[in-house]
DNA sequence: ACACTAGATGAAAATGATTGTCAAGACCGA
DNA sequence: TCGGTCTTGACAATCATTTTCATCTAGTGT
């Protein structure tokens, strides 16, 4: 007992997220496991990515639709990332910061177990373009 | 035009919204609301809140299944919680210092218009209590 | 090799929060 | 009072994720 099989999906699963260069719903990944032949069913990819997430073999942030999304972890230790909102570009940051702060919280506050989830978002220089000939039209107009 | 009417449901939910001690979710809310005699649309409940929140009025987290969840806010300033996973209690953290590790981020890595959302969970100090003789009468169970 | 079984698969249906639709109603200035 | 704009709310639609459940399979023990 106590087994993980190794099968044909999963490693279709864990190779096709190694590919991705950027952050991947579960949507778009089983899109790709179509599109690239290896037909998965989408349960079985939300299998994989879950097992993944709890193997910590990806890193894992939502969206501000509450949307998962996963990039395989090209580290063994927990990363925050920087993500532009209009691109999706993804970009790792040093938060061993944040991560020193969040552990002294838990002297602080009496609360064990501690977790954190850090979402970071922004605009990266190359989708910021000049927009010269609009005014104003470039004020933060969203959300 | 551009006017934001003040009526009998908006004032309901926010008078509502303002009892309630701990994280709510906007279903909560409408239930809540719908017990206390002042039966409000579950729609007009999410737009007050979303309103809301555009307004910089209250504070939202996203616990562990992407639901959102509301508290008034005491400050009018941004604010981060620490999160009882058990009962759900939660309790304002002193982030200043991530904030200013966030601002900083905006210049080292080019980014603009930077959003973070921090959520923190734990386990507070009254719910590690091994199951005595049910000690937690005032500790609501619920959520 | 063979049988066996805990694990794994996947199509379809269920879940559940949130949002869109749109006709009917309420607020407020003129 | 009048009228147009804002608001409401029942209902349907969306959509990611989970459950269900019948069927299949990897891998161990024999």
């Amino acid at each position: 007992m106590g087994g993980v099989r190794r099968t044909p999906q999963r490693t279709a699963v864990l190779e096709t997220l190694g590919r991705c260069r950027e952050f991947v719903s579960a949507q778009e990944l089983h899109a790709l496991l179509a599109g690239g032949g290896s037909a998965v069913g989408l349960t079985t990819v939300y299998r994989a990515l879950r097992a993944l997430d709890r193997a910590g073999l990806v890193d894992v942030v939502r969206d501000e639709t509450g949307e998962r999304l996963y990039l395989r972890r090209p580290t063994d230790e927990h990363r925050h990332y920087l993500i532009c909102r209009r691109c999706g570009r993804s970009q790792p940051v040093d938060a061993r910061d944040v991560e020193a702060w969040a552990e002294r919280l838990g002297e602080t506050t009496g609360f064990a177990e501690l977790e954190h989830t850090l979402e970071l978002s922004g605009v990266c220089r190359p989708c910021r373009r000049p927009t010269a000939a609009t005014p104003n039209g470039a004020a933060d107009a969203g959300r």
